[in-house]
DNA sequence: CTGAAAGCGCTTACAG
DNA sequence: CTGAAAGCGCTTACAG
């Protein structure tokens, strides 16, 4: 009695044969509607729900992809996971997250075990492939999706934003303003995708304007808020006489706010500072911070869709380079006006 | 060639029977250290990996917990995501996600799938269940936690802080500072777990100091940052001539900061603010705020372990009130200093 | 130490 | 329109 009822039992309290329950359950044809009735109020009666292993177990679907993050608790990851979260549900799919911790060995454990669960698909954020997690791909030969990242081999479709071109329209953004004492607060120097186009960008702009870039106007950090303030100090300390620093991270351009009020400056009167992301604390912070917006949410839903669509056709999707835009708030000012004044 | 190698596949290479080759898998006893020997050899040369969908159809466990969040774009769910998956991973359990989206039927669809998917225990952050829950929670038979919530019914144990005695702190604190004049920015009205203990722990706090509590000096938002400013400002018009204003959360305090600042008051010099939660933008606004501190992830983690307590032992975990305590940064000023200078 | 066989709860040709 | 039966990839008594 307490035992969970099975198609069978539905079968047998409905006097038919269990393949006759598993059409009226998947809406096939083949059956007349008082037959359904039938069913469909044994199905009632009996509180019965089809244990969705056992059909995975055929269908060889399990309507269920995978997430690989390398942080959870940032705002970025979790706005884009909102907006995986948001279209696979639409779509009837379930999302497992994973959190790798920045760590190698956990990303390949996470891999091992979404195998094992027979996941239909696969995202990774902000995560480059290693030839490690290729050869696991490859093995596990399910669509996979990469989001804020990229990967040479066409099978791996990305959505991300254009890193470059939006570091170059943030400095340029600052250099219509006036500015040209233009510092950087990098991430982690030796990251390819958040890292490297930004510092190009940031780096082009300045020459562009015909401002030099130079190295030791460029700090680094890890995105983070802790990094940024610490990264603002090194800065400040190298005596740059700056007027205006691009951050590459919302997190860090609030920790350099944070530095520099403590070094007596005020944003935006003394230094005027833009962000990257767009992230909720950018307008939480005061002043709200001026930055590059990502759209993120969006980003998660269209990694999303394009995963399915792989999932579900296995045709596979094309990249997606999402437009960003400068988010202005208040913390960059316009030194022109002080100059014409 | 490019078949999935199942169980069968690595027995017939490895010349031995189906069952012998389950055994070594599962690390059970009953075979020569030899016949151990030629299945491993097998076993990675193809590359094979067992089918936890196959697996989980015996063994009746999905080693997969589901957890149930009302918002997943925020800091707060997030950490207690970070604790949860955390512990989950360690176990070699996984996550999946469900962002119900404050909404009841988005809520009972999960569960649902839920069911359906097998998962072998539930967590339901911020979440009162309703009786169409219940129903459907004693359908599926599998063991729940709450974080952030609770219950009455013994079957679901809660983790959580004491959210009357902190808001009792958080309002005495202030009071040991020298304020009387004390507003209070509530969560939603009537929410059982989150809004109402806390207000009560506030007019408590004031009544046991000689201060009467009136409902005036009440303002109520959603927990979000953008009603902080309007509650804010709601308060501001009253014209209480208030000295410190209690926020049951930290967005809606960094909310009120800013609705502070565009009225010209400084805070903490003109106003002191307190907040609650303790997320990451507590310490990333300007000034940092003080606030009452819980501990997130260790939340999540304390959640999870009860749950696969419960999901691998049948007996039911005990309910934890975890310690919270105020997190003394620079938004409250001690006014009492002022008063004897 | 090892294997044949039943069974987990479904789906899906196939036959009627 | 309907059912008997095989099969999905494992695990687990049971027998030897």
């Amino acid at each position: 009695m307490s035992d969970i009822p099975t198609i069978r039992d539905v079968a047998r309290r409905a006097d038919v044969s269990v393949a006759t329950v598993s059409r009226i359950l998947n809406g096939l044809s083949g059956y007349s509607d008082k037959t359904k009735q039938k069913v469909l109020a044994a199905i009632e009666e009996m509180g019965y729900r089809p244990n969705a292993i056992a059909r995975s177990l055929n269908n060889r679907r399990t309507h269920t992809i995978g997430v690989l993050f390398p942080a959870l608790n940032s705002e970025f990851s979790s706005a884009l996971l909102h907006g995986i979260e948001d279209y696979a549900h639409r779509r009837q799919y379930s999302v497992l997250v994973c959190n790798t911790d920045v760590d190698g060995r956990r990303t390949m454990n996470y891999l091992k075990v979404l195998r094992e669960k027979q996941v239909d698909g696969l995202i990774f954020v902000s995560e480059v492939l290693t030839d490690a997690y290729r050869t696991e791909l490859a093995a596990m030969n399910i669509p996979v999706v990469l989001v804020a990242s990229s990967d040479d081999d066409p099978r791996y479709p990305h959505v991300k934003v254009d890193d470059r071109q939006a570091a170059y329209d943030a400095t340029s953004y600052l250099i219509g303003k006036g500015h040209r004492r233009i510092a950087m607060i990098s991430g982690t120097a030796d990251d390819p995708i958040a890292s490297r186009p930004r510092i190009e960008g940031y780096e082009q702009a300045l020459l562009d304007h015909g401002v030099a870039a130079l190295p030791e106007w460029i700090a680094y950090g890890d995105f983070f808020y802790e990094s940024g303030t610490l990264a603002m100090e090194a800065l400040l300390k190298r005596g740059l006489d700056l007027t205006a620093v691009f951050a590459a991270s919302d997190e860090m351009a609030a920790g350099a706010m944070h530095a520099a009020a403590r070094a007596g400056l005020r944003v935006p009167e003394d230094l005027s500072i833009i962000g990257y992301d767009d992230i909720r604390l950018a307008m939480m912070v005061h002043p709200p911070l001026t930055t590059v917006h990502q759209p993120l949410r969006e980003m998660g839903q269209e990694a999303a869709a394009k995963l399915l669509l792989m999932a579900e056709s296995a045709q596979t999707a094309r990249s997606l380079i999402v437009p960003h835009r400068i988010m202005e708030r208040q913390t960059v000012r316009d030194i022109n006006e002080i100059n014409s004044t």
